[in-house]
DNA sequence: GATGAATGAGGGTTCATTCAT
DNA sequence: AATGAATGAACCCTCATTCAT
């Protein structure tokens, strides 16, 4: 069983090359459409793009869910990478914090699909892949709060909120007005160090939120 | 049919009291439904909750999208004034900004078809209705920063990105986490107040605001 | 609400004697088709036949589903109801009896629909419209079993396993070879007279079944 | 590949060792998903349970149908014979009928591509594999009809077709109320003796059938 | 003018059969 | 020869829009 064996492994993987090379066809253009045009894509749409007939792409997806699925979790991991490398390269903890924003702003916030599903995060449970892209957010924020950087209270959930929010709001302007939402991740930013301004609240109650909004 | 009508005003007007009231219903069903779920709602569950057939409702509006940018027109007008009513009964300039995003983001962020919608104002030219409510933004970014108390540089375009973005927050929180949009309200508008904070560059470019961001 | 409205009444139904002619089309059409080919039809060829677009058919039957139980209902009423009427009009409960199986057999054993979903009433716990063909059958039962010609020990279920049995018979050989199935059907009921033979045992345990078979 | 291959025909025994391994398989594959499934099954979970790839069945048997009409005349065989083996065992000739009909029944009467193909036997010319079991049963008919046990004018295709008959009876009902369907054989075979009853008619024409049915 | 029935172009999905490896 | 991936026609169903009454 775990002995090499090159022949009856070669001739089980020989067929699979050109499926491989399909599947990854399909994810690559599901990736591509999903971007452009959101996850109520018509499933031929995809079958064109990637060049292959229906019968293939249910094949290798069963559902149009289970593609779509594999779409975002690959492109949230992406996504969460990326954005984690460029804070693992900054070399403070606020430059971590910024320069996340930016590169996920940057790289991902046009993806129509990832958005919506994004925007998920608060009303379903254990939306796909987003886990790591929190875990990343985590970090920044335990690593900036230690540094005393990050104003009182925060917590990952503003910060994941933020860029959801951001992110929106890249998607909208991006095209027409490119780094305009770059000016509104400024603003933001500026919001979250911690300077001399008083902590936010603890609880979310209207009442005091709004009250100390007027300081 | 063929009787001549001399008082063919008169009775003309009968007739419309009727489809006015029609019109109306249309209008009133369909604004609900829009807010609930969006503009990809069903044709027919609007007919059905005004209480008209469906020929009615496309003699009023011929295509689907008319009755969308009526419904729309009107919301964004009304929503427009209940912000602007907010800011004109504060007593300073500040508070008058704080409430008119308080007020925007409590009174209508929920409604799915204005933020669908509202998210297009950058890619679609004129669209419906947002000009009133780009107008008060105007007048309080006058008014805030006349009183110096806007950070230099801030727009009225990133004022309204700014709601935007926040509107698509409360739009996917407030149902399962009330008010936690206010949190991130108040970081953005920390990061807005002029204190002694350098003024937003002027341009947009990568770098410059790249630079700055990190200070 | 009680009172005669001539007007408004003549209003509303002014539209529906085109649906109900088409409702009546697609039930027709559906029957026709149900009883050539079984449910498995296209629900396309259903609507072809009938002259009606696929969302006409839909309006009427949102389910194909739908459709197809609201022929079955129909023609197992229809089929109960000539069975029984062939049984009220025989002379003596045995004629009831034989008049009904023959009445039975000629009118609707052809219906593959119908066939194939009485197979089904030994699996499926209530099914469409069969109750009607059953009380029939109970009553049959009762009043041969009364006058002492229904060999004893017969139950409904018997002749309902019967009636299926001979119908699919009849299914089967109608087309080729007419009429052959009643010669099985006259030597089915001279199996059921009392005349002379043993009760059939209560139970169907094999033995006691099997030992008996070769008396 | 371009080799002269003098032993020819030894070496192309070799491989065909694995190919008659893989047509048995599945084969054997078939008759079980048939037995269970009846024919309308995919052909891919004939496939997996053989063990064999598409590619591998459609090879041996180019069409579905093709290896469909395998199994059922292979199967149709092994009732026939297991059925007339039961006849053969019984001592006189009415226990060999009976005996015949109980291991039909018990046999292979939930086989349900065998009874779906069995039904065809009257419409389609010269199904598979159902002349081995129609020469059992003329021979059992003759038998029962030399011994004078059988009621005079029977022939070998209402025995025929009762099989059918009540092969239909035992397939829907053996589930949910196993061996119920003896009752039906019981009745049936009961009016197939010859006692002091009258003959059937020869002719089955409505008339005198269904004249003779009230006596 | 009002009504709601009718239309039919898609959208997601399945499966017998073919074909490259 | 064997493999299993690829194909695409066909299926059930939805919904914006039109049309007869």
């Amino acid at each position: 069983m775990a002995v090499a064996e090159p022949e009856s492994t070669a001739r089980r993987r020989a067929p699979r090359v050109d499926a491989i090379r399909n599947r990854e066809a399909i994810v690559e253009a599901a990736a591509e459409v999903l971007a452009e045009q959101g996850a109520a894509v018509d499933v031929r749409e995809i079958a064109r793009r990637s060049g292959v007939g229906m019968g293939t792409l249910y094949r290798h997806f069963p559902k149009k869910d289970d593609l779509v699925h594999t779409v975002l979790r690959q492109d949230f991991s992406r996504w969460a990478e990326s954005a984690r490398q460029a804070a693992i390269d900054a070399e403070d903890p606020w430059a971590a914090l910024t320069d996340f924003y930016q590169q996920a702003l940057t790289g991902y916030a046009r993806h129509r699909a990832i958005m919506e599903n994004f925007a998920l995060t608060w009303s379903v449970p254990d939306l796909e892949g987003i886990r790591q892209l929190r875990l990343v957010i985590e970090e920044l924020c335990a690593r900036a709060g230690a540094a005393g950087l990050l104003r009182p209270g925060v917590t990952t959930d503003d910060l994941l909120l933020l860029l959801v929010s951001l992110g929106h709001a890249v998607q909208i302007t991006d095209e027409c007005r490119p780094q305009m939402w770059n000016r509104l991740l400024r603003i933001s930013l500026d919001g979250l160090r911690a300077d001399r301004r008083e902590p936010l609240p603890t609880d979310t109650a209207p009442d005091s939120v709004s009250r100390s909004l007027r300081q």
